[in-house]
Parts: C-alpha cells; sequence; structure tokens
DNA sequence: CTCGGATCGTCTGGACTCGGATGATTGTGT
DNA sequence: ACACAATCATCCGAGTCCAGACGATCCGAG
C-alpha cells in the first residue's frame, strides 16, 4: 500500500524548506509532514495502517477506561473515521470492544497484551528516530523548542481574534 | 464552507496538547494544526478556499515564470490537486494561465494584480498572527525554534534509516 | 410507568486526495 | 520526413474524510 510515495514526497519537501526558510508556518508544516511520513512508514512495517493507529493505542495503553467519543477527543480524531481505526485495530486483535455494564450505548475500547507489544516496539523506534533528529541539539534547545510549540499548539488568544 | 468545524477542532486540539505534552510529535502535529486552522479561517475571510490557495499565490508573487508541474513541487501540492486549486483561482481572477510559446505543451499560472492584494492582505494577516503567536520571546528563543523545525524538516538521516 | 430529550455508536452522501491512465506536444535518432 | 520515447496538463477511479442522519439506549419529569 503506496510506499512508493515517500520518495517523491520526501523530495518535495525537502524543495518546500529550501524555498521558504524564514516562514515559521512553512517550517511547522514541512517539519510535521516529514515526521509523519517517517511514522507512516514505521507503522507500515509493523503492520499498522497509519501512524494514527499508533496514536490511537497510545491513548489506550495508560488502561484508563474511556468511551470512543472521549476517546475520539483526546486523540484529535474524528469520531467517524475512529470507527474504521478501530475496526482495522479490532481486526488485528490489538484491541477490543468491550461493553460498559452500567450502560449499554457505550463501547469501551480496551487494548490487548499484542497492541501492547505492538505499541511497545512502535514507541521504541519513535524515540530513537526523536533522537536521530535533535541528536547534538542542547538540552536547553530543546526544551526551547517544546516549551514554543506547546505555547504555539495551546495559544488561545491566536484564534481568539478571529472571534 | 465548513465555518462551524473551527470550533470544535480548537476544543479537540487544546486536550490533545493537553494530554501528551512531553511527545515531539504530538507537539508539532497540534501546534501544525492550530496554524492551519487559524490560517484556513483567515483564508476564508478574504474569500479563499484554503490556507493552501494562499500558499500557491505566494509561490506566485516572486513572478518568476513556473510550469504548473514546478509549481507542484515547490509548493508541496499533488499535481494533480494543484489543479483544482488553480481553476478556482482562475475562476476568481486571481491567476491567469498563459501558454508558454516556445513549449504549447506547458500553462505558466501568473498572478494577477488583484491576486496581488490578496496576497498581500493574508501575508500582513499572517505575520500579525505569527507575532502574537510569539509575543514576549525573546530573539536568540526565536531562533533556536526556527532552526531546530528547519533541521527537522530537511534531515534526511532520520528516513535514511528506513531504507 | 412512560414519554421526550439527550447521548452513545454507526451509517450514509457528498467532497476531497492522489496514483495511474490519457491525449497533446516536444525533441531525438535515423 | 518519420517513428518513438519523454514530458506536459488533465481526467478518472479507488480510497478517505467528515457533517449530518439514524437507531439504540439512558435519564429525568410528570
Amino acid at each position: 500500500m503506496g510506499t512508493s510515495l515517500h520518495e517523491s514526497e520526501t523530495q518535495a519537501l525537502a524543495s518546500c524548506a529550501a524555498a521558504y526558510p524564514a516562514d515559521l508556518t512553512i517550517l511547522l508544516h514541512a517539519a510535521t509532514n516529514r515526521v509523519t511520513i517517517y511514522l507512516d512508514h514505521a507503522a507500515a512495517e509493523m503492520g499498522l495502517n497509519d501512524a494514527r493507529d499508533w496514536l490511537v493505542l497510545s491513548a489506550l495503553e495508560d488502561g484508563q477506561q474511556r468511551t470512543q467519543l472521549e476517546l475520539s477527543r483526546v486523540v484529535c480524531v474524528d469520531k467517524t473515521t475512529l470507527i474504521t481505526v478501530l475496526d482495522r485495530l479490532e481486526r488485528q486483535e490489538l484491541i477490543v470492544r468491550t461493553v460498559d455494564p452500567s450502560d449499554r450505548r457505550v463501547r469501551i475500547p480496551q487494548i490487548t497484551d499484542a497492541g501492547r507489544r505492538v505499541f511497545a516496539t512502535f514507541a521504541t523506534a519513535r524515540d530513537a528516530a526523536e533522537a536521530r533528529a535533535l541528536d547534538g541539539v542542547s538540552k536547553a534547545d530543546r526544551e526551547v523548542l517544546m516549551r514554543l510549540l506547546g505555547r504555539i499548539a495551546t495559544d488561545t488568544d491566536t484564534l481568539a481574534t478571529t472571534a
């Protein structure tokens, strides 16, 4: 499934970043696309469909009981789209959908042992990639990066001006 | 066209960032989504369909003559998808497709004066948003952010390990 | 108890994306 | 001059996304 696209996208992104090196917006997109491509590739290598599949697994990994709707909010995936992800993960026996006996409307997706293993291997692969991407970067600089990204991600003022 | 979705996405992103504050991958996604939502909103306000519409305009703004295929590579938009963007921009008279007399296969999209005006107003809105998002951040920290993002975006080693 | 509104998961229809096919045009070898 | 591969824009089809509709279930008011 679509493994040959990585090559061309990689090239395209390279020229992208080269063309607009000073623009925060473009840089954000380019950096995100880059890690997305890598993560999708890593996910495909271990039988997952997407980096999003792993994201869902990671949200389930803490064992906390969550409704599908709650889960969709946590991982920022549309509730409709989440269904297809859960269907796929369930078919691969990485999760199971349990029914809450106290409320038969809701389904509680829960990670299986197999799912936990896939999550763990993916997580180490991702951590290695992150470490490599930031290799040689000082602790202080990393902290700056994370802090500013977090600020951009959660800054409500940026959006408030449009209202 | 889909203006009501901004609200819900914003909420979702907020919880997203809160749930995984230490993960570079998640932070990148959350930050990018945030600025994308803002830019899409700003684009819609001035009659554009997308932030991507503006991205295409920005690539045409330097007046350099580019083939559609070249353009698609510069802005990281699939050549097929670019067609629909150009069709829309042409319908709005923000660009024109000219034919290269020396090679009648190619179309050279060129920005019009109206397109230049839309680009300029959007650019100032974006710059203001970026300035607000980084308000109070020291020059040195900004430089760190841009440099590391650029490095992540262009780092070839990260992908090379998958081959 | 029962009715009505709220909330869950799922389904559906229309729009978008993108790999590959197609047609037009180019240049190159002979 | 002519065949033929290469390259451009465009079209098409399979896959995906998501807002809204829907049935099932819960809960509070009467």
